[in-house]
DNA sequence: CCGTTATAGTTTCAGATGAAACCATTTGCA
DNA sequence: TGCAAATGGTTTCATCTGAAACTATAACGG
């Protein structure tokens, strides 16, 4: 943590944000410092970029989507889908074909070496997530749950 | 093939994971949208990007900082700082001077038109954050703060 | 003092990113 | 039908990014 340091403002008229109090500041601290604890696991371990661990993750649970729909659940851009899912097919762990009635759609799956990785890190990733949620208590973790549903809608 | 997509995964041995539902997927969406309107409200007004409004905030609430400090207190790398105050002093909106002491430090702080610009900006950011935490009733909001204090510690 | 190590800050390089242009296919509708 | 608009997806381009190398100054140990 920083020293101490002159607190105050120069002038009394403005009115400084402080960050430390600053709600959307503190949740992008926190976001990419859990965020970035669960990356370092799986790209220690296997060759993988966060984009390409939320495409495998999603297409773990639905399998048969097109590149716009993984798009949707992931919240990433198409372009980041689009990237993601040529390396991914590339390295063989996301199988790709065309979809029958609508040759512009592709038809996305994880492949039998996509589902060993996917194996592998999503216990990491959960594993994570409980070291987070041991900090709270039982109602702490239910009220969390609670707001991020409203903040979310 | 059954019917049509979304359906659960192939085989029950695999345990995917339900983004909707991981807490550091669901915090990384939130916190980007959040971040990402507050950015939009000023990158249209005053040519800025994040990092240098991060870096202006810290500078408006202390000042005469010298760069690590700033990274520390924006949790921003160092480089990223460096640019950003590359530009900030390019443009007139921050001062930096070399430390008497310590030739290696700068010593850093908002002129007045880095002023003018903080003026106007941080009370859109602080709108901003109002109408997202008046999604929540007294209770949350304060349960929230708590949850945060005990995530960040 | 002098050499080693540490620190502040910048530059370089290589990869990631997103907006917009682009191609192919499908859909809407006159 | 036929053609304009919409949609799925990829490529381009210009920017952003962070790790590591680098410069300059300061601190430390003998």
């Amino acid at each position: 943590m920083p020293a101490k340091r002159k607190p105050a403002p120069a002038t009394a008229e403005h009115a400084p944000l402080q960050l430390e109090h600053f709600l959307p500041y503190r949740l992008s601290v926190l976001s990419n410092t859990i965020s970035q604890a669960i990356a370092d696991d799986y790209q220690r371990l296997h060759d993988i970029s966060v984009t390409e661990w939320r495409v495998m993750a999603v297409l773990a649970r639905f399998d048969g989507l097109s590149a716009r729909e993984v798009a949707e659940r992931t919240a990433m851009d198409k372009v980041a889908v689009s990237r993601a899912l040529a390396r991914l097919v590339g390295a063989g762990r996301v199988s790709r074909t065309t979809h029958h009635d609508d040759k512009r759609r592709s038809v996305l799956g994880l492949t039998e070496a996509g589902w060993i990785i996917h194996d592998d890190v999503a216990p990491m990733a959960r594993a994570r997530e409980r070291g987070v949620l041991a900090k709270l208590d039982a109602d702490e973790r239910v009220w969390l749950e609670r707001i991020l549903d409203k903040l979310q809608g």
